[in-house]
DNA sequence: TGTACATCAGTGAACGCGCGTTCACTGATGTAC
DNA sequence: TGTACATCAGTGAACGCGCGTTCACTGATGTAC
């Protein structure tokens, strides 16, 4: 057997092919001088072709700018549901939990992130004025954070009934649907607000001259985030 | 008396009033379309000058950002200045505690993020590739994180030995002329890391249609913060 | 107070550039009989 | 297998635009005697 039949015809691989260079120039543009600075016609120069010539691969400017964003939220929810497929925990002399990782999670989200940092940013950077992300983007984004929410829920202890989390039971229209209770939202929350901010900042070289190892703040971070804490003061 | 004398004469008045005028635009137009979108022929049509006019007063496009970036950094550190100096804590029944207070600079932080989200997207945001502040802008970085160690040296326990301060120990170049132990940096670091992690997530739009009031998280973070934790586990 | 000069703000024309995008057209590739 | 036609990739010219920046110049403001 060597490999499934590929349904499309020559052309309609040619495009995709044809669409997926472009891509990639697009990404080398986008770390080399911003997504901003992106432009079609140096895109055609580079591949050898006229400027007009993408406009057969993508409607504008615009257009593959959003296709870029969405494959980055793809990118992303697909690394986070590869890592929680295979990555349960309980195995090595653990405490006996079971499900997903967050530990996992954490350190592939990492790892993405360094992987490509101009890409990390066009998801989590500063955004654009007026600019609203597409239905099927901002579907990615729950999906990303319905994958978290099922690391937090394995987690060991459903953690402590913060006032956040009370705040929560009335409001988590975004995880309606998940049966984790409220504390655990709130974990998930906080897991990607403070590994989100230890990552923006190191990305963005705010830690450059001050000496200190960022992998470790970070490690410290998810440190904290696994272990339970005590009741809130009050 | 009615104000100190005005060293300047009447054209370096007129001079800095200009000048501060273009920079409103300036910001405006940042607020508007991002700061990738300025333009200085916009600002002089806004100002109803013509667009060689401004290079009286700004050598370039890029000096005049730089300077942005610059006045940015300023007026956080200002208000950080401002409001260690105001709201020392121990009045009201607290714990004893006596020195800067880490909460008002917590809100601080988050009403001037708020007050100009782009500006703070500036200091903080996505990282234009190959950009390099000039030496006096990191100064005034330094100076901002110098106010919030001596905060964070006022909290009334040191925090505990974590694993990453005994890293800090020995990579604390950033604060070597300080006298707060390393446990005190690691709270000031993640006092930045966690605050930004929310702040700049809500900023960016991303807690939009999830239904909680991102206050009410950045709260819950900046209690977590002022509570001593346990010793981390093994 | 008045005159001569220097300083400086602002203008308008111009340069060169690269951008996104449209359009009519050529030539190659695929499809139908 | 060959022919007629439709589809589609890519080109080159062109449009209009706005950008940053320079330059020589005008006119107003300030300074020195």
């Amino acid at each position: 057997m060597t490999g499934a039949e590929d349904a499309r015809t020559p052309r309609e691989r040619y495009r995709a092919q044809v669409r997926a260079e472009v891509k990639k120039h697009a990404w080398e543009q986008i770390a080399t001088a911003g997504a901003s600075a992106l432009s079609l016609n140096a895109i055609a120069k580079q591949m050898g072709m006229s400027g007009p010539a993408l406009y057969r691969y993508f409607a504008s400017r615009d257009d593959l700018i959003t296709e870029l964003v969405r494959d980055a939220y793809r990118s992303l929810a697909d690394t986070f549901r590869a890592t929680a497929g295979s990555a349960q925990t309980g195995g090595a002399g653990d405490t006996g939990e079971t499900g997903v990782d967050v530990t996992a999670l954490a350190h592939a989200l990492r790892g993405w992130a360094l992987d490509d940092p101009q890409r990390y940013f066009l998801v989590y950077g500063t955004p654009v004025p007026g600019y609203h992300a597409p239905d099927d983007i901002t579907a990615i984004a729950a999906e990303i954070m319905a994958t978290l929410l099922d690391a937090c829920a394995a987690l060991p202890s459903p953690g402590p009934a913060t006032r956040f989390a009370a705040h929560l039971e009335d409001h988590r229209q975004w995880a309606r649907d998940h049966p984790a209770p409220s504390a655990t939202l709130h974990r998930a929350l906080t897991f990607w607000t403070r590994l989100h901010g230890v990552l923006s900042l190191e990305l963005a070289g705010h830690f450059t001259g001050m000496g200190f190892d960022p992998a470790l703040l970070f490690a410290a971070e998810l440190d904290d985030l696994r272990r339970p804490h005590d009741e809130p003061t009050e």
